[in-house]
DNA sequence: GCGCTCTATTATGTCCGACAAAATTGGCGG
DNA sequence: CCGCCAATTTTGTCGGACATAATAGAGCGC
């Protein structure tokens, strides 16, 4: 169980989900792929067969193999797979994201996030416009290279989502925060200039608070292609 | 081991992730609460605590529960939840689907499905194609009541979000076709006279052959619409 | 030889009992 | 009163054993 260095706090079932998990999605295992044994797997690792066996239920539950008695456990085909789990999405950008990956993430983005926020101009609160506020007011404080001041980032979004009274969209939400998490990495490790999205966000807010569902789409659409342009030139370098 | 009885083929693990599941989406165990501990669980439901475990390790792998030493596991917030997973899906639906969650789910496929359709008529290739006109035949000859016809019918659509080549879409349209599959059991249950979906279908299939994207949106959309009126009605009687 | 059944094998599935580690709780001492 | 330390409780990990299912192969009859 030395595999567990990084999160010590990390339980060793945890780990080697993880570990199994980014073998599969980079394709060590390609789907239809039998991997070894439970008891090969264990001893290999030196865990014991519980710590495999619950695992390989994390793993299963994500949709990315199946276990038959006999047959033994085979990774299942691309399309069961659950990308938009959050942890798939976070061990997917554990390494460099596969080609044409990012270019998925954003269409899925520039489909959901408009439409959501037209929704949320049309239901939102006046309690989801004070938190709202509340982030913003963070983010232009702590900036956007902070920590805080992309969390901040992070929840204002999330809170659109949320304004849609959508449970389907807020789940949503937390799987594709997951993947902007990641790819926010990049843009911030590799490229050095980027463009201040403040104005941006302080329109889509205003468009919110007017209850101006169209506004509020092509803020939006604005704000993502930024997002997107960034991200594509830091890829390149 | 006495829940299994309608699928001897269920894995008692996996029956038991079903049952704690259900309970944790209908409420019996909301968010915040502390369900019993692994040892009691286990003697209360005659396993063992292996499978108690892997039946608690795969719920949380759908983000349903955290579990720590010393403090139990306690059910996460439902914002955590991954609701999209196509077994919670298909687990929420068992019963009666809570209020609001069936307008949730159209409000979603009208702003995913339009989108992917014109997506698929502008990258569809004469594979797709082909095998989403072999599917449209099953359905004109099996009919929208039979098994294989619905079958067909569920084909159908995944191939449109398979020809838009984004993984993430493919994924998502595991987990829709997850929720309409059951809904479209409500539809067939209850409602006696169903409007006859295949010229819409046709329609949408001639739109993406032409390869004219605003076509596809707009057959699309009228295709999720007769479906929400059909399965509304329903509902209501 | 061909095909069927029945057995043997081998993987996952389930059970048990024990100990380790972590985190909260309470008590102890400063 | 505060902070440190120990006690307790719960999950986490281990090892081994047996049950069950599904395949592959042996044996049998035709």
């Amino acid at each position: 169980m030395e595999f567990m260095e990084p999160r010590k706090r990390a339980p060793a079932h945890r780990a080697l989900a993880r570990e199994l998990g980014i073998a599969i999605l980079t394709g060590r295992y390609p789907p239809g792929a039998l991997l070894p044994g439970e008891l090969d797997l264990a001893d290999s690792l030196a865990v014991s067969r519980s710590v495999v066996r619950e695992a390989l239920r994390t793993l299963a539950a994500k949709g990315l193999i199946e276990s038959r008695p006999k047959t033994g456990t085979r990774v299942r085909n691309r399309a069961d797979w659950n990308l938009l789990d959050p942890d798939l999405l976070a061990w997917m950008f554990e390494g460099e994201p596969p080609a044409g990956f990012v270019d998925s993430l954003f269409q899925l983005r520039m489909i959901v996030e408009p439409a959501a926020a037209e929704l949320a101009a049309r239901a939102r609160t006046t309690r989801h416009i004070a938190r709202m506020g509340h982030a913003l007011e963070v983010m232009e404080e702590e900036g956007l290279s902070s920590v805080d001041g992309q969390a901040a980032d992070q929840q204002f979004h999330n809170l659109i989502l949320e304004a849609t009274g959508n449970d389907l969209l807020i789940s949503l939400s937390g799987s594709i925060g997951a993947a902007v998490r990641a790819t926010t990495l990049f843009k911030h490790r590799k490229a050095k200039q980027l463009r201040d999205s403040l104005p941006l966000h302080r329109d889509l807010f205003a468009a919110i608070i007017d209850g101006d569902p169209a506004a509020a789409r092509a803020a939006t659409i604005t704000l993502i292609l930024q997002a997107q342009e960034d991200t594509e030139s830091s890829l390149k370098a």
